[in-house]
DNA sequence: GATATTGCTGAGGTTACCTCATCATGAGGG
DNA sequence: CCCTCATGATGAGGTAACCTCAGCAATATC
């Protein structure tokens, strides 16, 4: 078994506890998302795709504000799961179109809830007034 | 300027105000620690050895929160760029003991400098109460 | 029509992790 | 004293999620 033996007790700073929860709470994004077979960005995509409807792999990127080279990737890997479709933009020969197939609609709207319980259960540990607080404060520094 | 954050339209859960202030202190820490070329995991491990002196690499592992072996692989980055060193363990031949060099020193030093001032613009927006509120809730979701 | 721009993707790189296997050493039992 | 098991570090190899740069079509602009 592994001992707790992390810093409690020196002073580990504001952001660095941050960070511990952080990946506390991508892995267990990580997990919750396993019976899927499908990862963090590939959801990140879904959730956009499903709010969207069809759009080009630009536009994606521009939504997930990565690279659109990156999102290339994300389609090709949803693709391979059979998740999405590409098809040509009749509006113009250069693009692609993505949208979800029948299988990735009913994969994104189950894993919609799922990580709906996910994050209650993560942020459960909390009383409503923390979890308010946190909520709140957490707006203040997000700009 | 690529980050992660998701979609941010609708439905404003805790979940993604939370990866939202993430992204955006991911970003300031990573232009705050530039000038050392020194990389964020890096700059952790720095930060531990200069809280605890030298440790065996299975010991930062556990301040890390992260595998033995991906210890290994951080105390490699930064015996190459000259700042830690191993030495064996006089208590047990099979460990090895890993310690700041002098530039290890100077370096943690002023990224611990730049670190702080890097928190105290982020976290400086909230008043003393709040600052103290977010660090209280933090360490209960840490785990 | 020549040129610049846009949209996508191939090639290849990086960071920060991971697991599994191996090897030496150490600790405890018989 | 030997045998077995546990432990510390590391080699080998893998993954996710990004990135840049180059190149090829197709479109827009002048």
């Amino acid at each position: 078994m592994t001992e707790h033996t992390v810093d409690s007790a020196d002073d580990e700073s504001l952001a660095e506890t941050f960070w511990a929860v952080a990946s506390r709470l991508r892995r267990q994004t990580r997990d919750s998302l396993a019976p899927w077979d499908v990862t963090p960005s590939q959801s990140r995509a879904l959730g956009v795709l499903a709010r969207h409807g069809e759009v080009r792999p630009g536009t994606l990127a521009e939504h997930l504000r990565i690279a659109p080279r990156s999102a290339t990737e994300v389609v090709d890997d949803l693709q391979t799961r059979g998740l999405v479709e590409r098809r040509p933009d009749p509006a113009d020969r250069r693009a692609t179109l993505v949208a979800l197939t029948e299988e990735g609609d009913r994969v994104s709207t189950a894993i919609r809830a799922a990580r709906r319980a996910e994050a209650d259960r993560f942020f459960g540990h909390l009383n409503d007034t923390d979890r308010a607080e946190l909520a709140r404060i957490l707006r203040t520094l997000r700009g």
